[in-house]
DNA sequence: GGATGCAATCGTAACGTTACGATTATACCT
DNA sequence: AGGTATAATCGTAACGTTACGATTGCATCC
C-alpha cells in the first residue's frame, strides 16, 4: 500500500515535506505541491487511517450509542432513518459513524465510560435520555464533546436536539377531540423516558384545556412492539366503556393497534379515530383512515451530526440546543 | 488514558512483558500475569486501537458494502435485520462492521477498490450480486478475504451465503396456483438482479409446469418502493384481464399493492391473492390475508459474519456456501 | 565446577503519521 | 562584502503497540 514515505523516495523528497504538500501547507512551493499530489493520484495514495489516528489522537470517528428496545431489534427499523441520517451527514462531514448498541440490561454509565476509557472516538451521541439523566454530567466532567439526542432536568447547559413532543402529543390528542373522541388511549415507552414524559404531558395540556379527567388506565406503557400494542388494544376494546381515541406512539403501535381491530371487524375513521407518530411514511400507505404526524428523522440525525461536529471544533464554544416540530396529515 | 507503559512503571517491569502478560503469553510468569492484569483492571486500561492496528496491521474491522437503492433510503428498513445481524455477530467475533453505503450511480467496482486501497479493513462483505459480478474475480485476485451476500455465474470457488430465491418463487407461485390463480403477478428489483433472476426462474418453473405461458405484461422491474408497487399495480387492476395472484418482493411491496387495494375497496382472499417475502414479521401485523415466506435475515447475517471470520482466519482454507431456505405461513 | 538448558524478562525497532525545531539556499539591504 | 530576512526543505521524535533477538539468573548435569 502506498505510503507517505514510497512518495517522498519516488520525487526525492522528505516525509515531512510530502505530509506537508498533500494538506496545502503554505510552507512548500506550489510546483512541490502539484508534483506531490500527481504522484499521490497515481499511485492510489490514502492515508492510513491508524498512524493519523495514533498521532494527533483524532479519530475521525463519531459514536452513537444508542439502546435496543426490545429483544428482536425490530422496534429499531423506525430508527433507521435516525441512522441514515446520521450516518451520511457523518461521512460528509469527514467523520466515520460508528454505532454502539446496549441491550436494555446494560447499564447506560457503564456503556457511557467505556466509550469514554478507548477514547477512539471524537465524540458522543447519546440518545434515549431520562428525565434525570446521570450521562450529562458525566460528559460534562470530562470534557468529551457530545450532544444527547433529548433532554434532561439541569441547569448547565449542553447541546442537544430534541423533538417537540409535548406539542406534538398536544395536537394529537386535539385532532383526536375534534373527531368527536374523549375517552382518549395514548401509547408511551417507559414512564422514566424524557419522550415519554412529555408526550404525557401534551396529552394532559390538551385533556386539561377540554375539562376531561384523565384516566391512569387508558395510559398504556411498554408499547415497543405490535405485539405488546395489540394486546394492549385488545384489552380495552373488550371494556365498557372503551376508547373512542387512540395515539399511537410510532408506527409499530400503530400496526398492532391496525391489527386488533382487524381481528374484530372494525376499522378506524368511524368508531374509533386513530393518529399516530412516524418517521417512515409507512403509516400514509397503510388502507386506513389515520391522522400521522410526520418526524423528521433523518434531518435529526444530520443536525445531531452538525451539532457534535461543532462540539468538536470548538469545544469551549456556545452550545446549540435545536428543536423539532411534527408535520401533521389529517389523512382526508 | 492509561496504556502499557504506564502499567510497565507502576510493576517495574518492561513494556514487553506487559504486553506478554496482558495476553497470558506462556513465557511470563503466572503471578506477574496475576499482577499485571491486577493492575491493568485497576487503572481502567483498553488496548489502543489504533497503535494495535498500526503494528499489526490487523484492523479487527470487518467492512459490508451495501447499495441504497432508493433515494430516501426507505427499501433499506428491511435490510436493517441483516445489519443487526451483522453488527451483533461481528462484536461477539471481536470485530467491529462498518457499513459502506453506496449509492445507485455509484461504481461498484470502485466502491470495491476503495475499500482495498484504503486496506483499513480486515474484510469484506460484499452485497447485491448481480448475474456475472466483476467483484469477485477483483477480490480473489487481490487476495482479500471476502463473502457474498449471493451468487454470481463464476466457476472459481468462493464464499457466499445466498438465500433459496428460486425455491421460494416457485413455491409462492404454487400456492397461488393452489387457490386458482392462473394470471399471476410477480414483482421484481432489477432484471440484472442474481436476487431478481433467481425468482424469475422459480416463478418460471413452476408456470411451466402449470402449463400456463409466461404473460411478460405480468413482472414488474423496479419494485424498490410503496410507490412504485401500489403505481405498478394499480395500473395492472385497471386492465380487462386483471392479474388474481401477485407475489411481492417485500413488505413494501405488500403495503404498496395494499394501499392499491384499499383505494378499490378491494381485500386480498377472495378476488385475488397475494403472497409476499418478509424478514421483520410486519407483514404478519397487517389486516389482511396474505401469505407470507419469512425468511431470516438476521440469520443470514450471522452467517455471513462466521464465514468472513474464517476466511480471514484461515484465508487458503476451503470456502463455504450457505443456502438459507424461507418459512412459509399461509395465513388462515 | 564449568558447561548447558530453561524460565523470565528486557531493549530495540518498526508500523504511518504529524509536530517541532533545525538547516539549507536564495534574495535583499546597507 | 557582510549581514539578515525569507522561502523551502529536512531530520528527529513521538503516539501505543507488537515482534524479534538478546540478556539475565538459576538450577541441573556430567
Amino acid at each position: 500500500m502506498a505510503n507517505l514515505k514510497q512518495i517522498a523516495a519516488e520525487l526525492s523528497l522528505s516525509v515531512t515535506t510530502v505530509s506537508r504538500a498533500l494538506k496545502d501547507g503554505p510552507e512548500v512551493h506550489p510546483l512541490t505541491i502539484v508534483r506531490v499530489k500527481e504522484v499521490a493520484k497515481r499511485v492510489g495514495y490514502v492515508p492510513n487511517h491508524h498512524g493519523f489516528a495514533l498521532k494527533t489522537g483524532r479519530t475521525l470517528t463519531m459514536t452513537a450509542i444508542y439502546p435496543m428496545e426490545t429483544q428482536d431489534h425490530l422496534s429499531d427499523l423506525l430508527k433507521l432513518p435516525l441512522i441514515e441520517g446520521m450516518t451520511l451527514a457523518a461521512r460528509q462531514a469527514g467523520y466515520s459513524l460508528s454505532i454502539y448498541s446496549t441491550t436494555p440490561d446494560d447499564d447506560p454509565i457503564e456503556s457511557v465510560q467505556r466509550q469514554l476509557q478507548a477514547r477512539s472516538t471524537d465524540g458522543l451521541i447519546i440518545t434515549r435520555m431520562v428525565s434525570s439523566d446521570p450521562r450529562v454530567k458525566l460528559l460534562l466532567d470530562q470534557g468529551m464533546p457530545f450532544v444527547a439526542f433529548g433532554r434532561t432536568d439541569l441547569d448547565t447547559p449542553y447541546a442537544y436536539v430534541d423533538i417537540d413532543n409535548e406539542q406534538i402529543a398536544y395536537e394529537a390528542t386535539r385532532r383526536l377531540m375534534d373527531k368527536g373522541c374523549r375517552r382518549i388511549a395514548l401509547q408511551l415507552l417507559v414512564p422514566e423516558d424524557q419522550a415519554s414524559a412529555m408526550r404525557l404531558a401534551g396529552y394532559g395540556r390538551a385533556m386539561a384545556e377540554a375539562g376531561i379527567p384523565i384516566d391512569q388506565s387508558l395510559i398504556g406503557h411498554g408499547m415497543f412492539t405490535m405485539e405488546s400494542s395489540a394486546a394492549w388494544f385488545d384489552r380495552m376494546l373488550a371494556w365498557s366503556d372503551p376508547p373512542t381515541g387512540l395515539a399511537c406512539a410510532n408506527e409499530l403501535g400503530l400496526l398492532g393497534a391496525l391489527h386488533t381491530l382487524g381481528r374484530r371487524g372494525l376499522a378506524p375513521g368511524s368508531d374509533i379515530h386513530i393518529v399516530t407518530r412516524d418517521s417512515t411514511r409507512l403509516s400514509r400507505f397503510l388502507p386506513a383512515k389515520i391522522g400521522v404526524h410526520f418526524v423528521d428523522m433523518a434531518g435529526v440525525g444530520r443536525k445531531l451530526i452538525e451539532v457534535l461536529e461543532s462540539r468538536i471544533a470548538n469545544p469551549l464554544g456556545p452550545v446549540a440546543t435545536v428543536l423539532f416540530k411534527g408535520e401533521f396529515d389529517p389523512g382526508e
